[in-house]
RNA sequence: GGAGAGAUGGCCGAGUGGUCGAAGGCAACCGAUUGCUAAUCGGUUGAGGGGUAAAAAGCCCCUCCCAGGGUUCGAAUCCCUGUCUCUCCGCCA
């Protein structure tokens, strides 16, 4: 979170930024309650200055055997007159606290106003028939079931059944081997349920609360992305240069409540509430974390360029960024049956936003200093899913394994 | 779920009511010295906030010894609650 002092000498800024992702904040309003901290703070510590000298003396007089009786009712009368302001000191705190919570992180220099085209379509496939998208395609091979998974826990889930299911755990496994053998990352199986501390650290709260399933016996959330336990793993520790950078993957399962998104893109796989997702995040040096960006974007890619689909990349726009991140890349692939492009990964710098909510340091000369952290999707299931069943499916309503899932599968059709 | 032990600065670790923001060690930094990347000696080194100052330095002050309450003139130290870690018992994948 940022330094109240920061904030201070960087309101115009933060502010520009925060309408720029959609955020309104009365600035005007936290000027003006910064203004009563701190004439309130004077107060309340010139007050305990004074009662702590009181005190001293009090301690000396007893000690010396002599009366303090005066000195005692002079202080309980300090006391009195103060609880309130520190009660109101307190109060206010907290609301200016709340307010900084709610200043997303700023943008890099090279984030326009339009989203970008990174890389251009490739590889789109001519069809010589009709392409069916994936519903009807799950449906008549019978390996996906949108029934059965509103029967079981309501609309938006998703039930893979048979060869279906064993697709969605091979390209699961697919992926965390390439990302761990090619790519060099340490696996981690994460908690799915994370506290809310985890929570505010990544930037998820306070603003998407709306969005989270939250447990109500315990407080906990289900985690909306492995990037929530990766990143917290490192929570307030300070590490030796040497040690980075980190570069963690991690399968998930991630849950989303999705508020307010119906009616968009809903169909089938293509937004549900539980989805699955290998999470690639990387922990880095300050100065390093404009080229892990590209190299980040590099890794997920491989992902797709391996399965051979159709996919094109964009530079997200600055009303598109997260609340968290300074520059995200989204990868899109093309998925033929529904029309549409789809984003299964988008690879973000949070610099050292996160970091900073969650105290993530490393030594530097003359002390420490908070590292930057990336997340990129690597990637999630659904979408990748729906345009593989799409591209690979045959005029005769089957489907083709790709070349590097078979190892996985052991099957190279379905139908 | 029950019983007990613990949580202190970058790290280790002392500290059971006042003069403790905290001994000591290590590490780091600065300097000195030694004919060589080591040794020795001296010094410095937590964070946040308020004030003063054009700003920086400096100076003054407040808060912080897991978190939140409480007792007390005064709490790292005593009491309560919570979180986490460890040990034992129970229960259960």
């Amino acid at each position: 979170m940022y330094n109240i002092r920061f904030v201070e000498e960087h309101i115009e800024e933060l502010k520009e930024v925060s309408e720029k992702k959609g955020l309104s904040l009365d600035f005007q309003g936290f000027r003006k309650l910064n203004k009563e901290r701190k004439s309130l703070k004077g107060e309340v510590d010139e007050f305990r200055r004074e009662k702590n000298k009181k005190g001293q003396k009090v301690g000396e007089l007893k000690r010396e055997g002599k009366d303090a009786s005066s000195l005692l009712s002079e202080l309980e009368d300090l006391k009195k007159g103060v609880t309130k302001k520190e009660k109101e000191l307190k109060e206010i705190q907290k609301k200016v606290n709340d307010f900084i919570s709610w200043i997303p992180n700023r943008v890099h220099p090279s984030v326009n106003s339009e989203p970008t085209v990174i890389k251009e379509p490739t590889g789109i496939k001519k069809f010589s028939f009709t392409p069916i998208d994936h519903i009807n395609l799950g449906k008549s091979l019978g390996i996906l079931d949108f029934q059965l998974a509103s029967t079981v826990a309501g609309s938006h889930f998703a039930l893979y059944k048979g060869k279906g299911a064993i697709l969605e755990r091979a390209l699961i496994n697919f992926m965390l081997d390439l990302h761990t053998k090619r790519h060099g990352y340490t696996e981690i199986f994460p908690p799915f349920l994370v506290n809310e501390y985890s929570m505010f650290t990544t930037g998820q709260l306070p603003k998407m609360r709306d969005d989270m399933y939250i447990t109500k016996r315990d407080g906990l959330f289900l985690n909306p992305t492995a990037e929530v336990p990766l990143t917290n793993i490192l929570a307030n520790k300070i590490l030796e240069k040497e040690e980075i950078p980190i570069k963690y993957c991690a399968y998930s399962a991630c849950f989303r409540r999705e508020a307010g998104s119906y009616g968009k893109e809903t169909k089938g796989l293509l937004r549900i509430h539980q989805f699955n997702k290998v999470e690639l995040v990387n922990f880095v040096h300050p100065e390093e974390s404009y080229n892990t960006l590209e190299h980040l974007l590099k890794e997920a890619l491989v992902v797709i360029e391996l399965l051979d689909l159709p996919h094109r990349v964009i530079q997200l726009s600055i009303n598109e960024l997260s609340f968290a991140s300074a520059k995200t890349y989204d990868i899109e692939v093309y998925a033929p049956g529904v029309d549409k492009w789809l984003e299964v990964s988008s690879i973000s710098n949070f610099e050292d936003f996160q970091a900073r909510r969650a105290g993530i340091r490393i030594k530097e000369k003359g002390g420490t200093i908070h590292i930057h952290t990336l997340n990129a999707s690597g990637v999630a299931t659904p979408r990748l899913l729906v345009s593989l069943m799409e591209n690979y499916q045959t005029d005769k309503g089957e489907i083709i394994i790709p070349d590097p899932l078979i190892p996985y599968t052991d099957f190279e059709k379905i139908g």
